[in-house]
RNA sequence: GGGUCGGUGCCCGAGUGGCCAAAGGGAACGGGCUGUAAACCCGUCGGUUCACACCUACGGAGGUUCGAAUCCUCCCCGGCCCA
């Protein structure tokens, strides 16, 4: 199946420029594309996964991807699919948030071999143009008219508290970047999510009045839940990052172990590279017994292992087994599972064993009062190491330590606390 | 500046001398149900205590009273009306 009938098939596919040219131009042999990520934060999110996804996906069907980092339009900051105007980012700011995804922006593509991706920074050709020159060399080919007509303008100008000159222009400057490329790299197609396709045909265009040259465009469909708006939190409301730093290996995954039934479907098309067929039988198999959830699963095993690698990916189904799985045994739990939970769940650590489970629950937060924590074991709210604590005079002893030195309390359903002891 | 109404536990809000740790609702928490969901049902929801009891608490400080969230005085803060 060529790249372009997979994309499909995954509806990776939104809008492209000419299909047909543009199939006719892919099966004729290796083409050189690339997709932005500007440095708004100091990680990239899942907003920006379906692109570094992508970009990987050409580069297996043997195509040559440019990943660019926006050093240069992360000054400006990208109007699009925005209601308000950026805070813009000072240099410092900025230096940090490229340091932060430059090695994000890598992990996903192969640098070596016969078709070696590319890593570039805008910055590189945008810096040292004049004002002058830019005006008279770019701005000259597009009409104010063509750039009132984005939506991304119109609907900030109608609406809200307008749009600066800086935003306004930001499209020039990623319409350049298109530009340069196609010059200096042979770049022939930009790929990006469907909020970009104002920016990137105006790229198009550009190239087509200076150079003369055709160039492709193509727009995914941006990731949305259920009730329309974008993937990108967790249910709690947390940012969804790919950065190990900002959100953990554990909790990316956990993330994804909670979507929609309906999504699961989708999500494994669009963000996994699982085959077609073998997704077809995922989700039949899920649908037979959706309380399963093996389609969540996958889809976060798989995920988990694109972002933070296998041996992560492994971790984080053990420990969520772990933490889960009222029947897991945590007497057998192994030693490196409990050292990775360690990294989840709150823990205090206690020179010895001689306070009294109460004391315990106060001491770690669990509780707020030793009256609350009697009422909690009352309650049946209790958990040590996976069993209910009945007593409320229990003193752990040494034959509660798992590994000679944890002990796991729980508190409800999803309180965690590790006690490390020693 | 004058008048007036008000300030109650995480939030809203009842309570106008003892029966008030303070109704009711929401949030939160625990249990049940369940697919690490929603809804629903049950329970808990100031602290010490096994408990009797005691301590702390109704804007702040004093006072009256055997006894005050409730009455009085002064102060602080907010709403509204008049200047």
């Amino acid at each position: 199946m060529d790249i372009l009938s997979d994309l499909e098939a995954r509806g990776l596919i939104h809008d492209t420029t000419d299909r047909d040219a543009l199939a006719t131009r892919l099966s004729s042999g290796p083409i050189v594309l690339y997709c932005g990520f500007d440095p708004t934060a100091d990680s990239l999110h899942v907003g920006n996964l379906i692109g570094l996804l992508t970009l990987r996906r050409f580069q297996l069907a043997g195509h040559l991807p440019i990943s660019l980092a926006g050093g240069a339009t992360g000054m400006v900051g990208d109007p699009s699919g925005r209601d308000a105007e950026r805070n813009l980012l000072d240099d410092e700011g900025l230096a940090k948030n490229l340091e932060g995804i430059l090695p994000q922006l890598r992990m996903f593509l192969n640098f070596d071999g016969e078709s070696a991706a590319k890593l570039l920074d805008n910055r590189a050709w945008t810096v040292g143009v004049g004002v002058l020159d830019f005006l008279r060399d770019i701005g000259k080919h597009v009409t104010v008219n063509q750039m009132v007509a984005k939506d991304s303008v119109k609907s900030r100008m109608s609406e809200g508290d307008g749009i600066s000159y800086t935003e306004f222009s930001y499209m020039l400057l990623q319409g350049y970047d298109y530009l340069w490329l196609a010059e200096n790299e042979n770049c022939e197609l930009q790929v990006g999510g469907s909020d970009q396709w104002g920016n990137i045909v105006l790229g198009v265009d550009l190239i087509r009045r200076k150079l003369g040259q055709s160039a492709h465009a193509l727009t995914w469909p941006l990731l949305t839940k259920p009730d329309g708006t974008k993937y990108g939190k967790t249910a709690g409301g947390e940012t969804i990052w790919l950065s190990p730093d900002k959100m953990s290996p554990y909790r990316f995954y956990q993330a994804w172990i909670g979507v929609d039934d309906s999504e699961v479907r989708k999500l494994l098309l669009q963000l996994t590279f699982l085959s077609l067929p073998e997704i077809d039988d995922l989700v039949a198999e899920h649908e037979k017994n959706p309380q399963n959830r093996l389609g969540q699963r996958t889809l976060a095993r798989e995920l988990t292992a694109v972002v933070h690698g296998e041996q992560a990916a492994t971790s984080a189904v053990e420990a969520s087994e772990l933490l889960f799985e009222p029947s897991a045994d945590m007497t057998s739990v192994s030693a490196s599972a409990l050292e990775f939970v360690s990294g989840e769940v709150p823990s205090t650590s206690m020179q010895k064993l001689t306070t009294g489970i109460v004391d315990i629950l106060v001491e770690t937060g669990l509780c707020q009062s030793r009256k609350d924590a009697k009422r909690a074991i009352a309650e049946g709210g209790i958990y040590l190491n996976g069993t209910r604590v009945t007593e409320s005079d229990l003193t752990p002893t040494a034959d509660h330590l798992l590994h000679d030195k944890y002990i796991l309390l729980r508190r409800g359903k999803k309180l965690w606390h590790l006690l490390v002891v020693g």
